[in-house]
DNA sequence: AAATATGGCTAAAATGTTTAAGCATTTTTG
DNA sequence: CAAAAATGCTTAAACATTTTAGCCATATTT
């Protein structure tokens, strides 16, 4: 019951530390331990189930092959999946998460970035709240691989995972455009995350195109949900001529529809819907809901590449990955202008 | 830049570390450690910003501050809501968060258990497929704090939350009778996870006591969303008496929404629906769902309670928690019976 | 005056690894 | 044939802490 040491091997073996902690780590070659010997230890270690502690060996070899992985709430669909894929790819790569949410408020974000530090993980999977541009660059000087994903932090060259909301956002609007929806808005965020703004650039684009006005309504951050609904409620009660609805993520989209079935507005005939992220609820909900559907595994496997790339290739480049990924439109009935049959029912 | 360590203070304050050690652990009193340079240090080092290397503090005490956190799947609605309280409540008592995603695949249930292990998790918080006993078994036998939730493990005796799954379908198949649907199907997985045969002994239960026939449709386990919902859709087409479903789980019921969508089936006209777990998903839904809630906070706030009770009260009082929540029926318009106007339209 | 207690600190062992350097011996090489 | 290289290991330092046991001077008690 007796938890088991190297120095119990070695002694069992008759050889010394060394020599079993060289064969365990593969460099029984290179250091030109004997084929005979190497296996003897091999063989013991796997009958009496050795397992090297692994918080010593961190503590020798700085690697801890633990990755940090903050998002801004693991309770989001988005984030939940993202992580699970994240997760899954780390693992089968040799590397455990530990994972934080950071709710984009700053201070906390900070104590996080601490903690990971303090953990000695060996390295940073990133989405932050603007605000902690500071720490991420302290971060990145401070050599271990981060990369950032979802969005972006103004001034921080870090290597980044990002998907082309704009390019989203564009496309459709001008969906809802060549529907015929003439009065379209989007409901955002009052918040500099670089992944709202470039949604809110696509939006603006597609507009300008066509010399319509913009019709923005930014919420205010960090409310509870029913605060949100109430807001898109009051904003659809002050905007009667609006007949489409651009959200810019998921969760103002889930609260969008809420506020939608509580004022009886029919989807699509009274207001058009498009969100961005796809979840069950959209894609299940009646009618379907439009949405701008991020390639999540795309996004994980793109996350994983640039870290380990960054851990195991360690010979610094000093050049910065970003990649930029696209995302698809999926049209479904909640965007799709129905034909005026003039019958009532 | 370089990293500072307590030798360092030590140095500069010219006192030996064993010092500066005992400050910091707030052993100073206890060691008699005059209150004036228990000062100098604690300023110093706050000066300087100096952070203890956790590992070797780790390899040192044998303690990590860090929990295993094992979910079915992180990306499902139900354990990501538990895992962001379950973070949140860890860390504002000093406990981070190190979680894997069974899938509920034994084997990989195995290996990630042996992976926390290797970790020196201080404690473990585990809803874990059937099939992993004997290495549960071990794990308290190991003697760190382990808390099954969600679901137990039988014939492991061990500190757990669980929800009162059997009460709760119970009064929500009473409730379905209640309201006059007479054929009354569970749909459920062919599976031995406690909670799940919980869950059916109160539909049972309810069935019985009105000598009503049982009609259960197992579905098997871990396949794909699209075949669920092909087999739910199968079994609907196959039993054209059954007025009202229930669903064993959120993802089953996310499916069966689907699988009636494509069907063209009303509800709750041609089928009421009921489904276990809340989600954004039910309650939006046109119409809302009907569901058998659980109580997240509570469940998260019990879990991370007994974990902190086993770690800080070290005591072994041998004494075994087992906590049992009730959950809550929310009543929605999917399982009201609609009152047949007799109007067409 | 001797014994004991106390206060205030430190030396060093312990935690469990990895790995650079070293050390005999044997083999190869010019 | 001497020097160099290879062979097959081991010794011991290093990683950064915590904590036990103990030291020394002074104060108090007997």
């Amino acid at each position: 019951m007796k938890k088991i040491l190297i120095h119990d091997i070695a002694k069992h073996l008759d050889v010394s530390i060394a020599t079993v902690s060289l064969v365990l780590n593969g460099k029984a070659k290179e250091k030109r331990i004997s084929d005979a010997l190497a296996e003897r230890v091999l063989k013991h270690v796997a009958e009496v189930g050795y397992k090297p502690n692994q918080l010593a060996k961190s503590l020798r070899t700085g690697k801890t092959h633990v990755i940090g992985l903050m998002v801004e709430d693991i309770a989001n669909a988005f984030f939940a999946k993202i992580a699970a894929l994240i997760e899954k790819k780390a693992l089968a790569r040799g590397y455990r998460i530990i994972y934080c949410s950071t709710n984009n408020d700053v201070a906390r974000t900070r104590d996080l970035l601490a903690m990971f530090q303090e953990q000695h993980v060996d390295g940073y999977a990133l989405a932050l709240p603007p605000g902690v541009e500071a720490e991420a660059r302290a971060l990145v000087r401070g050599g271990k691989p981060v990369v950032l994903f979802d969005r972006l932090l103004p001034d921080v060259l870090a290597d980044a995972v990002v998907v082309d909301g704009q390019t989203g956002m564009y496309e459709a609007t001008r969906h809802l455009l060549a529907q015929g929806f003439s009065s379209i808005a989007l409901i955002t965020l009052h918040s500099a995350q670089t992944q709202l703004l470039a949604r809110r650039r696509g939006y603006a684009q597609a507009l300008h195109e066509r010399n319509l006005p913009e019709l923005v309504q930014e919420l205010s951050f960090q409310q509870e949900p029913e605060q949100l609904v109430q807001d898109i409620t009051d904003f659809v009660r002050a905007h009667p001529l609006c007949d489409a609805m651009l959200f810019a993520t998921n969760y103002l989209g889930a609260n969008g529809l809420e506020a939608l079935a509580r004022l009886g507005r029919q989807i699509p005939q009274h207001m058009a819907v498009v969100a961005f992220d796809d979840s069950d609820l959209f894609r299940l909900y009646a009618p379907p809901i439009t949405v701008i559907a991020q390639p999540m595994e795309l996004m994980a496997e793109s996350v994983i590449n640039t870290l380990l790339a960054g851990l195991e290739g360690a010979g610094k480049p000093g050049r910065v990955t970003q990649t930029q990924l696209a995302p698809q439109l999926l049209v479904r009935q909640s965007s799709i202008r129905p034909v005026d049959s003039g019958l009532g029912c």
